[in-house]
RNA sequence: GCGGCCAUGGUGUAAUGGUCAGCACGGCAGAUUGUGGCUCUGUCGGCGAGGGUUCGAAUCCCUCUGGUCGCCCCA
C-alpha cells in the first residue's frame, strides 16, 4: 500500500474546520491590518534562498528540496524571500509604501519528521515592506498576538529581541568571540563548531554544560549602535502602549541570517523544542541580498499545523462547519427522475443536498441521511411522482406531510432560513 | 544528520513460539408490503514491507518503511 510521504499529513474532512477557522480569523486579521493576499510559486531559483536565508544556515544546506532540473528550482523553504523576490519583480517600490501582504504557503523543508515538526508544513506569512518605522514592527507583533488570543490560545509567552544591523553586529560578535575564546574547551562540540560558523547561534546552545557560559556572556543590547538602540527603544514604547506583554530575551537569535534588528518568537507555556507556534523580524538587509535597492521590510509566519496543535492540547474546538441539509430519498422507478430534478432544484436554490443512491430501500435511505445528519428529507415514492408532490419528513422532529412539490422547497428553504434565489 | 521507544482490520485494542488472530466502534445488508436514531442478526475488513531462526512466528533476530520522543533546526 502506498503511504504518504514521510512527514507529510492528509488533511481530512474532520479536520478542516481547525483549517478554515484559523484561515478565515488570520486572513480577517491581516485585512484589519491594511494587508492584501499574494501567492508565490512553489518552487523558485534556489538562489533566492540562498542569498535571503544564508549559505550558512540549515535551511539552505541540508533541507531545501531540490527539483530534478537544470535549473536549480527548489521547493520553497519558507515564505519571506519568495514574496521580497515578487515585490522586487514587480516593481512594487512603487506601490505606496510600506506594502503590506499576507499569504498563506506550503513550505518545504527536509528535516527528521517529529510532532510539530513536518516536511511540509503550512504558514500563515505577513509581510510590510518599505518602511523601517518601529511603529511598523509594534503593528505586526500586535497582529500576531492579537490573532493568537482570538484563536482562543492561552499561556503564551512573546520572546523580543534586537540583533542589530550591519553597523553593529560585527562589533558585538568580536566582544562575544573574545568572550568565547578561553572557553571553548568548557563548551560543547557544536558549540566550537559555532564559534568558528555563525558565533551569534552560540547563545542558541541548549547544552546544559554551556549554559553557565551563555548566561555570563556579553549581551548584544548592550552594543547595539545609536540608530538600532532607539529603534528598539521606540519598539518597547509601542509595545507597552497598546499593551502587548512581551518578554525581553537578550539571547533570542534565529536561524535565518536575513534577520537584522527586531527579532521575535512566540512559545506556548512549557514548550518543547518545537514549542514555537510563530516568529518573525525585520529584514532591512534582505532587498539587497537579492539585487534589490535597499528596501527595510518586517515580517513574521505562524505555522498552522502547530497552531492547531495547540488548539487541541487546550481543548479548543472550532466552530462547526455546516453538513448536509436535506436529503432527497425516493423508491420505485417512478420516482427516479422526479428525484433527480428535485434535487437539481434543492442545489439550485442553494441547499446542501444528497440524494439516495443505489436504489436502496427507503429503509436504508433514511439511516443514511440520518448517518449524514441531515435535518430534512424528500421522500418521492410512486404516489408522489405521480401527484407531483413529495413527502416533507423532519428528522428531528420526526414529523412528516405530504406537499406539493414546489410548496415543499418554499417550506424547506424557509425551515433552513435561507432565501430562494 | 544523531540517539531512544513503537508498529495487529478504517479506528481503538486482545492474543508474550503452537487451535481457522479475538473483541468493540465503524461501513454495508436484513429483521413481511414505502420510513431513520435504540435493539437484534448477518457481512466487510488486519499481523507495515522483505529476509532469517524454528517442526512451527503476530510473538525471536536483521534490513527497510512509517510514527513518536529527545538533540539539532525551525513554523
Amino acid at each position: 500500500m502506498y503511504q504518504a510521504p514521510r512527514g507529510t499529513d492528509d488533511v481530512l474532512p474532520e479536520e478542516f474546520p481547525y483549517w478554515q477557522y484559523i484561515q478565515e480569523t488570520a486572513a480577517s486579521f491581516a485585512r484589519r491590518y491594511g494587508h492584501q493576499p499574494i501567492r508565490t510559486p512553489m518552487f523558485e531559483q534556489a538562489g533566492v534562498f540562498i542569498r535571503a536565508v544564508g549559505e550558512g544556515t540549515d535551511i539552505v544546506e541540508k533541507e531545501m528540496f531540490y527539483l530534478r532540473t537544470e535549473e536549480d528550482l527548489v521547493l520553497r523553504p519558507e515564505g519571506t524571500a519568495a514574496v521580497c523576490r515578487a515585490y522586487l519583480e514587480h516593481g512594487m517600490f512603487n506601490l505606496p509604501q510600506p506594502v503590506r501582504l499576507f499569504y498563506f504557503a506550503e513550505a518545504f523543508r527536509y528535516e527528521r519528521p517529529q510532532a510539530g515538526r513536518l516536511r511540509q508544513h503550512t504558514q500563515f506569512g505577513v509581510e510590510a515592506i518599505g518602511e523601517e518605522d518601529p511603529a511598523l514592527d509594534a503593528e505586526l507583533i500586535d497582529m500576531l498576538w492579537r490573532l493568537y488570543a482570538s484563536l482562543g490560545l492561552q499561556n503564551l509567552t512573546l520572546l523580543l529581541n534586537s540583533i542589530g544591523d550591519r553597523a553593529c553586529r560585527p562589533r558585538y560578535l568580536e566582544v562575544l568571540k573574545a568572550y568565547y575564546a578561553d572557553k571553548l574547551e568548557d563548551v560543547c562540540r557544536d558549540c566550537r563548531t559555532r564559534y568558528e560558523r555563525n558565533p551569534l547561534r552560540l547563545l542558541d546552545c541548549k547544552q546544559e554544560s554551556c549554559q553557565p557560559v551563555i548566561a555570563a556572556a556579553p549581551v548584544i543590547t548592550d552594543y547595539l549602535c545609536e540608530p538600532c538602540r532607539r529603534h528598539f527603544d521606540r519598539l518597547q514604547e509601542y509595545l507597552t502602549a497598546i499593551e502587548i506583554p512581551y518578554t525581553p530575551a537578550p539571547r533570542l537569535v534565529r536561524g535565518l541570517d536575513y534577520y537584522t534588528r527586531t527579532v521575535f518568537e512566540v512559545v506556548p507555556e512549557g514548550a518543547g523544542s518545537q514549542g514555537t507556534i510563530g516568529a518573525g523580524g525585520r529584514y532591512d538587509g534582505l532587498m539587497e541580498e537579492l539585487g534589490g535597492r535597499p528596501t527595510p521590510g518586517i515580517g513574521f509566519a505562524t505555522g498552522i499545523e502547530r497552531i492547531i496543535l495547540n488548539l487541541k492540547q487546550q481543548g479548543l474546538q472550532p466552530p462547526e462547519v455546516p453538513g448536509v441539509q436535506a436529503y432527497v430519498a425516493h423508491l420505485g422507478d417512478a420516482a427516479r427522475l422526479p428525484a433527480v430534478r428535485l434535487t437539481r432544484e434543492l442545489r439550485a436554490a442553494g441547499i446542501r443536498t444528497v440524494m439516495g443512491l443505489g436504489g436502496r430501500s427507503l429503509r436504508a435511505q433514511l439511516r443514511h441521511a440520518n448517518a449524514v445528519a441531515a435535518r430534512y428529507v424528500l421522500i418521492i415514492g410512486d404516489e408522489e411522482a405521480a401527484s407531483d408532490t413529495v413527502q416533507f419528513r423532519d428528522m428531528a422532529e420526526g414529523a412528516q406531510q405530504r406537499l406539493p412539490r414546489g410548496e415543499a422547497i418554499l417550506t424547506l428553504s424557509h425551515a433552513l432560513g435561507t432565501e430562494v434565489r
